[in-house]
DNA sequence: AATTCATATGAATGTTTGTTCATATGTTCA
DNA sequence: TGAACATATGAACAAACATTCATATGAATT
C-alpha cells in the first residue's frame, strides 16, 4: 500500500462519504455474480418470456438436468427466481420485474455496441 | 438430456425465437461477470464519483496497488472504464454513463430488501 | 405398494479467478 | 544520466465455481 499523499486525503475521504456502504457493495457484487454467467443468463432469458419447468429449460438449453437445476439453486437462493409446483412438475420464474429490468439493462449494454 | 415432451414443443420454439442470441447472452453475462466482484464494484462506485488516480484508489480501498492494478486492467479490458496519463499519474474513470446506470440499477436492487 | 417420471442434491474434478510477490515499464526531476 | 516515484505485468498459489456422475426425494399412476 503507497503512502497517502496530503493533498489527496480529502478527495479521498469525500469519495469514501459518497460511496454507498461496504455491506452494500459487498451484495451488490453477489448479485451480479450471479448474472455473470452463461448458463444463467440464458435461464433467466428464458424466464423473462414467461415461466417455464425444468424440463423445458434442459431441451431449451440443451443442457443436462442435472446442470440446469444446480443453477436454478443458484438463482433460487440469490432471489432471483421463485418456484411452484404442479404435481411432478417446478415451475420457474423470475422473482419480480426487478430482475428483468436488470437483465435487459445488461443486454442493452452489450447490444449498443 | 430427458425427452422432448410434445406438448412443450412449441412453447421452447417460442421461448427461443424471443430470446436474444446467444452470443448476446454470452457477452452479457461476460459483462455481469466483471460487475461480480467486490473489489471491482468498490473501484466502479468510487469512480462514479469522479476519476480519480491509482495511489488514490489503493488509500481508499486499502488495497495493494498491485491488486488494484490487476482489477483495473480487468475494467479496462471490459471497456467499463478508461484511463489518462497526467504525469506520473494515470487518472481512471467511468468509461461512459452507461457503466454508471448499471451499477446504480444494481445498487438499488440490493438497497430495496 | 411398486413403478415411473420430474427434480434435487452430494461428491468429485477440472477450470477459472483474485491476490501476492517480484520485477518491469514509464515519467519526472535533480 | 541516474534516482525516485507511479503504475503495469508475469508467475505462482489458494479459493471459488460449473459440470458430471451417481443417487436421493417427491409426486402421480397402475
Amino acid at each position: 500500500m503507497a503512502d497517502i499523499h496530503p493533498e489527496h486525503a480529502h478527495i479521498i475521504e469525500q469519495t469514501k462519504a459518497n460511496m454507498p456502504s461496504e455491506e452494500i457493495l459487498e451484495k451488490t457484487a453477489e448479485v451480479f455474480k450471479v448474472f455473470g454467467d452463461k448458463t444463467r443468463i440464458r435461464i433467466l432469458a428464458a424466464l423473462s418470456e414467461g415461466e417455464m419447468c425444468v424440463c423445458c429449460l434442459c431441451d431449451l438449453l440443451e443442457m443436462s438436468q442435472s446442470a440446469v437445476s444446480h443453477q436454478l439453486s443458484v438463482l433460487k437462493a440469490a432471489r432471483l427466481i421463485k418456484s411452484r409446483r404442479e404435481g411432478k412438475q417446478m415451475y420457474y420464474s423470475l422473482d419480480d420485474a426487478h430482475i428483468g429490468a436488470i437483465l435487459c439493462t445488461g443486454i442493452s449494454h452489450v447490444e449498443e455496441d
